[in-house]
DNA sequence: CTGAAAGCGCTTACAG
DNA sequence: CTGAAAGCGCTTACAG
């Protein structure tokens, strides 16, 4: 067992290179002046003495303890929590915001889904972020109190004023996807909707109504609850597709509901996209590799944590920086909404 | 725009309170000997100014960070890693570690899964956690060298020394898993495995090989490449059941090569689980969805988090603790095994 | 029971 | 170009 040897401190490299330890703060951080060959020299022997500087020390004289957290909607804490609702978007995303905090310098710090709201009070950090955050999300008023910036991904609704979120263009999004559905024949389209009251969801119902009437789409929604996922998709879509007018096209805001609804079809003997079209509002695997592939709109995740660390990072550092972002929607054609002789659609 | 009034610090609560420093610092951590009522006058106004004590001065102070880290494999770093490979487990163990981690007062960083040794080695923390390693895996050797504790989630083989690891039954699992295939007439079984070299996979297939033997099974085992996921061990599966001597029961390392197997098992009109068994070997809502839902052991995420958060804390604080700690590998059965009039196995 | 003071490891005006 | 010193906000021997 080796003994751990106390870990070098300024004062030491400082000793062994025989100068002061503002001379080594300066020569280490290009601050200053310094003599090139005493820099070179500082340098070389806080490289063999394995030197580290202590950024709890660098913390607090600073006040910034280039930490920002990670907030996520109640995820996986329960089995009957929305745990699975497009799990593969929040682990993305997930990764995506640890990354780019590093690649500022930024720790995440990924905070207890079930934390309270006294625990977050206790919590150090420069900032936040939130995704999807609730409607008038209590932990969004702890962090005004402390005042702490953050930045959410999805806006909170009941914060119309606040610049400070990323957000998809959810009306481009569907306005994309429903001329489509339309070019391929759909008539009669329905929206399958979570029972969540997040602003993804709320948002993609408006934006749905609003452009199945443009596009002449007969528009209808059944709202699903979000447990137990794809079975109540799946029994929903069911019903749907056994009453009098069925529709003819199905869009399901998750994942999960959208391979609900291809398991009620193969039930029925529904051929997609021949019988039935079908489409996703978030693009993850499940999706693509479904038989046959789903057609889908792309949340993008990477470009979401890229703008929103990026956003907050700025806050922090009092530059200037657009708010809020506007995220691309894209669509992504797939077989489920391809029919043969159809004018494919237009995607960009 | 509210001016950031500077937060309260331990001397404006003694200032106001009318006491030292010293005292608040005692009245409120409750060391030393404090006249009962000046710790009540001094636990007042701190609750008045809103005083929150700062994390970092504290940490220098007592040299701890009350920070551990979370080392994931590469999860969605790209499309073509392993992203998909039981996302549910990594994304419960995730949330656990912190929810754990939190009950203990520390906080957990999330690494991103990219970051190079070097960028590891700025990292400021007290210990790390580890969900399956690489063989041989170098961070590993970045914290030994760092003297910073660490624990496995599943060890790192190439390691054998080190006892400070949560490992899973994986034995006792597949004994059960096997025994009961057996009991529902199982004869040949073929394991999909992935090319992965991560120590669950090794000593899965190890597993399946002598718990076969002993329970009378003729084995088979078939490597999958991890990409692209279902399609692949779709393909393999169907090859493997197309061949002369085809299997009557087949274990999927993963749910998302279980439910590969099952769309292969559709498409040739084969009855789950009246012509073939399928089981998995990690229990998530994918397979607990399935039509029919499959059998599965479940590696039980908040388990594995909770004994290695404890363990390395207990660590870190110098305390005895059992290790390595040995996890319970349960088997779930579902209709994917169960035929009518069989014996139905025995599952505790 | 209470308090003055040292010190954790840095950074940064300030003086030379 | 270099260095002595103050100070970030705590905790903890130590003295009274």
């Amino acid at each position: 067992v080796a003994v751990p040897r106390p870990r070098p401190t300024i004062t030491d490299v400082a000793a062994v290179a025989g100068v002061s330890v503002t001379t080594v703060s300066h020569a280490l951080n290009n601050k200053g002046r310094v003599d090139s060959e005493t820099r070179a020299r500082v340098t070389a022997v806080a490289q063999r003495l394995g030197y580290r500087p202590n950024a709890t020390a660098r913390s607090l004289r600073s006040g910034r303890s280039a930490i920002i957290s990670l907030l996520l909607p109640p995820l996986g804490a329960a089995r009957r929590s929305n745990e699975a609702l497009a799990l593969d978007f929040y682990m993305r995303i997930t990764t995506a915001i640890a990354s780019v905090a590093h690649a500022h310098s930024h720790g995440l710090l990924l905070l207890a889904p079930i934390q309270t709201l006294q625990e977050l009070r206790a919590v150090t950090m420069d900032g936040a972020v939130i995704v999807d955050p609730n409607d008038a999300d209590p932990r969004l008023d702890v962090l005004s109190d402390l005042v702490i910036p953050f930045v959410t991904v999805e806006r909170d609704l009941s914060r119309p004023v606040s610049p400070w979120h990323v957000s998809l263009d959810i009306d481009g999004g569907f306005d994309h996807l429903l001329e489509h559905l339309r070019a391929q024949g759909a008539r009669r389209v329905c929206l399958l909707s979570s029972d969540a009251s997040w602003a993804y969801a709320v948002r993609a119902v408006e934006a749905f109504v609003t452009l199945a009437a443009k596009h002449s789409l007969d528009a209808r929604i059944i709202r699903v609850p979000v447990i137990p996922l794809e079975g109540a998709a799946h029994d929903a879509a069911g019903s749907a597709l056994d009453s009098a007018e069925p529709p003819d096209a199905m869009v399901a805001l998750t994942d999960r509901f959208a391979t609900g609804v291809m398991h009620a079809a193969r039930e029925r003997g529904l051929d997609v996209p021949g019988d039935l079209l079908v489409a996703s509002g978030c693009d993850t695997f499940h999706v693509r590799e479904a038989r046959p592939p789903i057609t889908a709109l792309d949340m993008q995740p990477e470009l979401a944590a890229k703008a929103a660390v990026e956003m907050l990072i700025a806050r922090l550092e009092g530059r200037e920086v657009d708010a809020p972002r506007m995220l691309d929607y894209p669509l992504v054609l797939r077989d489920s909404t391809r029919r043969a002789g159809s004018d494919p659609g237009r995607a960009r």
